[in-house]
RNA sequence: GCCCCCAUCGUCUAGAGGCCUAGGACACCUCCCUUUCACGGAGGCGACAGGGGUUCGAAUCCCCUUGGGGGUACCA
């Protein structure tokens, strides 16, 4: 390719890596993928308030963890400072920006008469001619102003994105003039603003098509006026559909579960999230199934597909493709994830492999996050106390008697399926009951509760640890 | 308020004028497998927001209505 694809995130280090952004690396490092271009990382910590390096690291961490890895080092954006400001200059050297001494009042008091006669709040552009003196006057009184862009409101500012086609702004609807540097002496470039930044990045970046959220929509007409005037090469745009909530809103912090590193810790795995975030607005191609791996995505990804309404977020099918996921590595890859949780819990694992990864196995079926694997292997580990239904079944008639036969009968050596069938035959028939009632009952006797795992294969992995005869004696 | 976007089962979606009696996935229900649960298998329930056009023919194109969402900062 003459022209390479270069794309980027641009997530700015205000809070953990959030679903949406992380959808959005996702859509991003698959377009890449798929044209064998470059996947860029841009941290965006102009808000110097807000952002926190601790930020910085929970966003690396989790991209990292949903195997989006990026190319080169992550620009920092606070450390371009220099360009930024080079750039302001440029656009006041060529009579794009001016600045502007309005105090925030004075602002506030036009926004006010501007809502309250019904229309829209704009910037009404009043310090866009100003004269020498004015000028002069303003700073004798004290006031530092901003510096805005002009923006002509005749413009008409179109765009073909490649979600949804053609796109058409005016230049009236911006809300005036556009602030791109903050409050400072005027003798000095104040703190460069977000829409300024990103076109002077992304130029820097030769990034060469912006994959970004609907929500930056009219960010994108403003900024496409000032690739303009500064004369960059215009990049291709691409505004995905947004991650709503249950209730159908863009999906925020308040909902709850957003950040990655929450999914990460309720047991979700990479894998899976990954595979649901490709989900949420892009729809494979025929015959492809739901389940897939990025890998798998990129060959097929394309924005013809990608959906334009927003796609609410759903916990079931997420859990669905989890458990797919668990089930389909292996019982050997899945104890090697279980293991650290197990040893968290205070369990003693890590000393027999083979054991844990037949009962890695066996759970395998029942595990929807990798988490619920802890829960479910206590009972193996420790002697678990008696639910309520396991006594009641305990106190069957006949239970006992037939918990008693076939503990006579139990070998201290190894036991096969086979043999435990035919002990279990013998103890029910020797005591007078039906096999399914000391199946039960031994169930109950062995992990305490009435549900579980196929039994057979609970009972033969407690044996290999004689663990079965101390839990039957216990209920006689 | 103003601007922009969007609109198919409960949810995610397929569908680019006749292949649609609208397909798939999740969820839900039934049955099978299984002396439990789960997994797995087989079925079932379930949608083109409404109204006008255009056309021989519309889920698909156009308009209006309604509904939903996003934006409207000296945040990003």
């Amino acid at each position: 390719m003459v022209s390479p694809c270069r794309v980027r995130l641009a997530p700015s280090p205000t809070g953990t890596l959030h679903i949406g952004t992380a959808r959005t690396a996702v859509f991003n490092w698959l377009f890449a993928r798929h044209h064998g271009g470059s996947f860029l990382l841009r941290i965006e910590d102009t808000d110097r308030e807000r952002s926190k390096q601790e930020y910085t690291d929970n966003i690396l961490e989790g991209l990292r963890w949903l195997g989006l890895h990026w190319d080169g080092e992550p620009v920092i954006q606070s450390e371009r400072l220099d360009s930024h400001r080079q750039a302001i200059q440029q656009l006041l050297d060529s009579g794009h920006a001016y600045r502007c001494y309005a105090t925030e009042e004075e602002l506030t008091a036009m926004r006010e008469a501007q809502t309250a006669s019904r229309q829209a709040p704009r910037y009404d552009n009043r310090h866009r001619q100003l004269s020498p003196e004015q000028q002069a006057a303003f700073i004798a009184s004290g006031r530092e102003p901003v510096i805005r862009f002009r923006i002509d409101d005749n413009r008409t500012i179109t765009w073909t994105d490649l979600v949804r086609g053609e796109m058409s702004w005016s230049g009236s609807d911006l809300g005036g003039d556009m602030v791109i540097a903050r409050r400072a002496p005027s003798d000095r470039i104040g703190d460069p603003l977000y829409n300024l930044v990103v076109v002077v990045d992304d130029a820097a970046m030769a990034i060469s098509h912006v994959i970004r959220g609907e929500d930056h929509i009219a960010n994108t007409a403003k900024q496409l006026l000032l690739y303009e005037a500064l004369g960059y090469p215009i990049p291709r745009f691409a505004h995905t559909p947004l991650i709503l909530n249950q209730e159908g809103r863009k999906l925020s912090k308040r909902d709850g579960v957003t950040s990655i590193s929450d999914f990460r810790r309720m047991g979700y795995t990479a894998e899976a999230l990954a595979n649901y975030m490709t989900l949420l607005g892009w729809s494979p191609p025929e015959g492809m199934g739901e389940r897939f791996s990025l890998d798998q995505a990129a060959e097929r990804f394309g924005f013809e597909r990608v959906n334009r309404a927003g796609a609410r977020f759903d916990w079931d099918k997420l859990n669905w493709l989890n458990g797919q996921v668990l089930r389909e590595q292996g019982p050997d890859l899945l104890r090697l994830q279980l293991l650290p949780l197990w040893q968290a819990a205070g369990f003693e694992a890590g000393g027999d492999p083979d054991w844990e990864t037949d009962l890695s196995e066996l759970l395998s079926t029942s595990l929807t996050l990798l988490a619920d694997g802890v829960e479910q292997a206590r009972p193996f580990f420790s002697t678990p106390e008696l639910e309520e239904t396991a006594s009641a079944q305990l106190a069957m008639k006949g239970a006992r008697p037939a918990l008693e036969a076939l503990l006579e009968r139990l070998p201290v050596e190894a036991l096969s399926a086979e043999q435990a069938q035919i002990l279990l035959g013998e103890s029910a028939a020797a005591a007078g009951v039906k096999k399914g009632l000391l199946m039960k009952t031994l169930r109950a006797a062995l992990l305490g509760r009435l549900q579980g795992p196929d039994l057979l294969a609970s009972w033969l992995l407690l044996h290999r640890r004689a663990e079965d005869r101390n839990r039957i004696q216990r209920c006689l």
